[in-house]
DNA sequence: TAATGTTTTAAATGTTTGTTTAAATTATCT
DNA sequence: AGATAATTTAAACAAACATTTAAAACATTA
């Protein structure tokens, strides 16, 4: 076998990662893949069998990206407040390196969510977390408002992945560039984090 | 002309709305719309040219839909509370009653927003809503947080929205029901009020 | 009723789609 | 070096695609 550089495999998957996050499954075509991997059509099917399967295996890696760290900070064994902060500024990150992976995810699982059940089965572990313990603990504790922890995902992750899903949006309608756009972004995340910690945790 | 009922050429738009809406321009076809109106294949084209033609149409009718009855209400001469609460509580109307819309929306942009611009065009009005008066007047008068209306409309519309692009994920995250999805929704959308209320208006 | 204009139809257009084939090339091993 | 296996290639495949055609069916008006 050759080592030098990637393999071919190696170089499809690539590829297609990229297309598909781009134009998404529907506007993909196999053509697309094989010409941004420089390589032949018949290669692709060659190594994965069908655009379906390559499609399935990229989407796993993307869902684990998506949500793998999320969890593992969760579990972490610090402060809720800590906690809370780390997560939206690990949202932020995310967002900010893999721009198109967000609405990627929910446009892809929204059209066809059964056909990828089996990948989206791993989020269940969200509603066992260390982070779930310490809501209910502090809110025994008077510390914080009794919230659950569906209710405060969304605070953590979803509000800044608003924001980067609608970029173009945005952009658009209030005339920014995109290094503006980056600036407003990271604005929002600082209101966020401070918004979710003013409503969360009660005064003494 | 033949006056009972719709006309051929409405047919084929609400058919073509709804598939749209479901599978977005790439994952639609031709024969999907003709299918779901029950029309021959040729009167897509003879009424409306080309598939493009009838999706810009009917896009620019959703982005109406999506944006105009907010502006609307950021226009209108009420209280600030008052118009922060309402803003929010149309919100979780709209996607509730069409809940593929945003996705559509946000995807559509994403994926091609230069063909879209046009028609992204008037949502500049936002900048220059009665909204933004009245955030500056409250927080010159010291009763609220100095905050830009580019941060509060994602408060109002994007952190209740985020929740329904993610319908599929949360249902299998969390192993609920449609029906208890629709619940828990309307308890975050009540959070999200009061985390507003409690953020941009400072104690007196 | 006959002539005219509009709407609908079945069939065909030429592309593009995902996938396969079989030959050519390259690497691996005895 | 020669045999064997793995990889890459150009070409072809049928199916699906958006769109067009020309004739048929329908409605309208003179």
């Amino acid at each position: 076998m050759k080592c030098i550089g990637q393999s071919s495999e190696e170089k499809i998957k690539e590829a297609a990662r990229k297309v598909f996050l781009k134009k998404g499954f529907d506007g993909t075509t196999s053509r697309d893949i094989a010409n941004e991997a420089e390589m032949n059509i018949a290669l692709t099917n060659y190594y994965f069998r069908s655009k379906e399967k390559l499609f399935l295996e990229i989407f796993k890696d993307l869902l684990n990206l998506y949500f793998q760290d999320t969890v593992n900070i969760f579990n972490k064994d610090i402060p809720l407040r800590e906690k809370l902060i780390e997560s939206v500024d690990h949202t932020f990150e995310m967002v900010r390196k893999e721009p198109d992976l967000v609405i990627f995810i929910m446009n892809e699982v929204h059209k066809a969510p059964e056909r990828l059940i089996p990948d989206i089965n791993f989020l269940r572990q969200i509603k066992n977390t260390r982070l779930s313990q310490q809501l209910e603990e502090e809110a025994k504790r008077g510390n914080i408002r009794p919230i659950s922890v569906e209710n405060v995902l969304p605070m953590l992750c979803g509000y800044i992945q608003f924001i980067f899903m609608g970029k173009n949006i945005h952009m658009k309608a209030f005339e920014v560039t995109e290094e503006q756009f980056v600036t407003y972004a990271d604005e929002h995340k600082n209101i966020v984090k401070d918004m979710i910690i003013n409503y969360i945790f009660l005064p003494k």
